[in-house]
DNA sequence: CTTGAATAGTAAGCACGCTTATTATATATC
DNA sequence: GATATATAATAAGCGTGCTTACTATTCAAG
């Protein structure tokens, strides 16, 4: 029995996912900041001259994405390239005075979001939101592990 | 304050999109169908001969992003585009034999990768979970009305 | 020292969303 | 009939993700 909508979750999260990026962008526009480079410029605020390789690993994006992201984030003076000594292959990333200005009015913002997305959401059913959420996840992420590494066998062995 | 951990929403709902789009579109790949394409496809199924204009409301997508879907759904052999004799503006979408037969495929496909998501989470709380999502969706397409809508001030009988 | 594998980053090109502008058709108004 | 507006679809170009392939550099053997 599938009356209490577990057949729609992939379009709920879809939609919500959705949702939540468009509120966020539209607030954050006046920074010039999207939620994509909003999401870098917290790891990087919080690790200042972190490689990109590791931002990559962070935010669970490839290489290749990080790369193009920080591109345009130091084109808009957000952040800085900055050669390694030890290691010239990497590129050490730094935020700008700027990012770190920003930084409080962009937590804030998402504060106001999350407390948008949420109204008339009972403390406990917040609660078990974010832990249903975090089983997602780790669902997700540990099938991961076993399906990249050596998955040929695509037959529902998934028990 | 929020240590139940309401700060990391956005993120949370972030990574659980992009967890589940991959895992479905891991398993549908041998189908060549992204969830983007099977979301417009479920939509031509339910509701054969749909205009484009349609279509894009009820995704909740801008029609050029439609059109462009269902060209390359058109070159796959997916879906089949035809003027309306009665409006030759219209393009009515009709799905072809290969989408019918699918379907079915797919819909199942979804179950399995929102039974793996919800893997040992109570019946109870998989409900709460379903009932949250469904208000956030609600708390921020209000939200959204109130502000677009407000500039239109349109008799807006329209259901 | 030289070869070869591994790692950090980038380039090219695609999918899918967006905004803005254009074309074709339909409809309302003069 | 002529003109203005609205609607359906598309075109052009951008942001953010991806895959695949490449360069530059480091490190491990030989």
């Amino acid at each position: 029995m599938v009356s209490d909508g577990i057949d729609r979750l992939g379009f709920l999260i879809h939609d919500v996912q959705r949702l939540m990026r468009k509120r966020f962008e539209a607030r954050a526009s006046g920074l010039g900041l999207s939620s994509a480079q909003w999401r870098l410029l917290v790891r990087v605020a919080k690790e200042a001259g972190v490689a990109q390789a590791r931002l990559a690993e962070l935010l669970e994006i490839e290489p290749i994405s990080v790369s193009r992201l920080v591109d345009r984030m130091e084109e808009g003076g957000w952040i800085e390239r900055r050669q390694d000594a030890a290691d010239r292959r990497v590129r050490m990333i730094f935020p700008t005075e700027k990012a770190n200005a920003a930084y409080a009015d962009v937590k804030s913002l998402a504060g106001e979001v999350y407390e948008e997305s949420l109204t008339g959401v009972s403390p406990e059913d917040r609660r078990i939101l974010i832990r249903v959420l975090d089983a997602i996840v780790q669902n997700l992420t540990d099938g991961e592990a076993s399906s990249l590494e050596k998955m040929k066998n695509t037959e529902g062995a998934a028990a």
